[in-house]
RNA sequence: CGGGGUGUAGCGCAGUUGGUAGCGCACAGCGUUUGGGACGCUGGGGUCGUGGGUUCGAGUCCCUCCACCCCGACCA
């Protein structure tokens, strides 16, 4: 039964991801082109992705700190592969205090060259090394076609920048923020199983030596990069001129890297998990994980109902992040409705006929319909829904990663390359150039979306060139 | 930046040969309701995207501009 306001994912999916964002109250448009409005139950989700990842940030050692949104126009062209790869989709900042500026202003679009410029300061001696620092920020890009969540002009973030004395340091960084904070996270708390591995030249950071990146599959087989890590090497330290003194005194560039995940995760958390009914977000990560609807008629019905509620929830303690949805005027049909489109995993009815028997009717989110709605005991509820919130998370997390192997089919042949690629990923050998890259984008519209760590023993041909290798490569269509 | 589309009440839309703007939902009040999107009655709400033109008269015809949405190329 499909809810009221949602096209159906099988008749216009991009519509009905619109549709859900609306729907769902995640986000509305805003009088400037391609900004949105978080709003607060969108924001809720972005607040717990924001707590996840900040606890995984910190436990690996980092410490948050705040960079400014304006850079001086000279900073951003420091950096010659940076220039280019930002220049176009900056917004600049020409007049201040009514009066022209002396030199124009870019609102971020990255802080690598604030952060550099700081850290060149900051940066005396091996023994300052490593910085590693992490900063919540907005930032600006001016992108031609934007959609909630995937990409708008101004979007929320972190990123990550840190110094290092080696290369063999950065670079362990660089895989421990892609392994340790965004691959836990996104498989963990969000239930979306990723594949890691690194980019192609084609397809890497603007500046970066190399870009490691997670990738996730939507529910229409296209791919959503969901986190990327880059080690800069040298490059933005000769820019911004960080050096340090080593033990031997020596004068030293250092090696530094950058990671970021983005608001985008919002969008990636919907089309995901979420179906014809409305928005589902995992346990984890549920802003309100467990609603409760009171049933009754009369009044005595009411309180009855409502002393029962509160008993339970005396008993459950702060065990789940609850709502009593106590509101007088709707019906409980409406409730169930409004609350499956927010994604609530686990709803509780609670009506007389329930107070009677010590029964109360559960339904879970990831089930829609009446399969998904158990009576369910009084005695021992809440452990019941512990558990339940428990295999809600497991099963979303399964099922996603069973669509993902089902959709990745390993080809041998361009023209298989072509087919796998409508309908998912396609796993090839690779032994292509940048430029053969290029053409596969412009005949599939597919790309490259990582150089999977995980490769086989053997050797195969390229799927393109023909050359033998032992490199395979996934190809896929991206948001 | 190319292609397509849409601008009329908060939202979704209708508006006939040009004659002075309406429907559904939402909202407010009252009453009855409440186990899967309740019902009745009453009520409030509009410089018809902008600027110009044609006309006695424009939501409607003509021109200009603007905004937003969708599809592509660029990107987290």
């Amino acid at each position: 039964m499909p809810k009221e306001g949602i096209t159906p994912r099988a008749q216009d999916y991009s519509q009905w991801y619109l549709d859900i964002v609306s729907e769902a109250e995640l986000a509305d448009y805003s009088p400037v082109r391609g900004c949105m409005v978080i709003k607060p139950h969108g924001y809720a989700i972005w607040e717990h992705i924001q707590a996840g990842l900040d606890q995984r940030i910190k436990a690996t050692g980092h410490v948050n700190a705040y960079f400014p949104l304006f850079i001086p126009m000279s900073f951003l062209m420091k950096e010659a592969e940076h220039v280019e790869g930002f220049a176009p989709e900056v917004a600049v900042v020409t007049r201040g205090g009514g009066e022209e500026l002396a030199e124009p202003l870019v609102v971020r679009p990255t802080s690598e060259a604030i952060i550099g410029s700081m850290y060149a300061k900051w940066i005396r001696s091996w023994r300052d090394l490593p910085v590693l620092i992490n900063q919540w920020a907005n930032v600006v890009r001016w992108e031609m076609r934007t959609r909630p969540f995937l990409r708008t002009t101004e979007f929320l973030w972190q990123e990550g920048h840190t110094a290092h004395a080696t290369e063999e340091e950065a670079e362990a960084e660089t895989l421990k923020i892609l392994h340790e904070v965004y691959a836990d996270f996104v498989e963990r708390e969000m239930a979306l199983p990723v594949l890691r591995g690194r980019k192609t030249e084609k397809e890497k950071f603007a500046g970066a030596l190399r870009t490691y990146a997670i990738e996730a599959m939507m529910q229409d087989g296209r791919a959503l990069q969901a986190g990327t890590s880059h080690n800069l090497g040298q490059n933005f330290a000769r820019a911004f001129d960080i050096t340090y003194q080593t033990p031997d005194n020596r004068q030293e560039y250092a090696w530094t890297t950058s990671w970021g995940v983005s608001t985008r995760l919002v969008g990636a958390l919907i089309m995901a998990h979420s179906d014809d009914e409305g928005l589902v977000v995992p346990p984890r990560l549920a802003p309100v994980q467990v609603v409760v609807v009171p049933i009754y008629k009369r009044d005595e019905e009411r309180s009855l109902v409502m002393q029962t509620i509160d008993r339970l929830q005396q008993e459950w303690g702060g065990r789940f992040r609850l709502k009593v949805d106590d509101r007088d005027h709707l019906t409980p049909g409406f409730k169930f409705n409004e609350w499956e489109l927010k994604g609530v995993p686990v709803r509780v009815e609670i009506g007389p006929r329930d107070v009677e028997k010590g029964m109360a009717a559960v339904a879970r989110r990831d089930v829609p319909g009446k399969q998904g709605k158990a009576f369910v005991e009084q005695a021992g509820l809440g452990d019941y829904i512990a558990g339940l919130l428990n295999d809600i998370q497991r099963e979303l997390f399964d099922r996603a990663r069973r669509f993902q192997k089902e959709r990745t089919l390993e080809v041998r042949t361009y023209d298989e390359l072509k087919e796998a690629v409508e309908t998912g990923f396609a796993r090839a050998y690779w032994a292509g150039t940048t430029e053969d890259e290029r053409r596969i984008q412009d005949e599939t519209r597919a790309t490259i979306r990582v150089i999977p760590f995980d490769q086989p023993e053997t050797a195969g041909r390229c799927v393109y060139t023909g050359k033998e290798t032992t490199q395979q490569a996934i190809f896929a269509r991206a948001y």
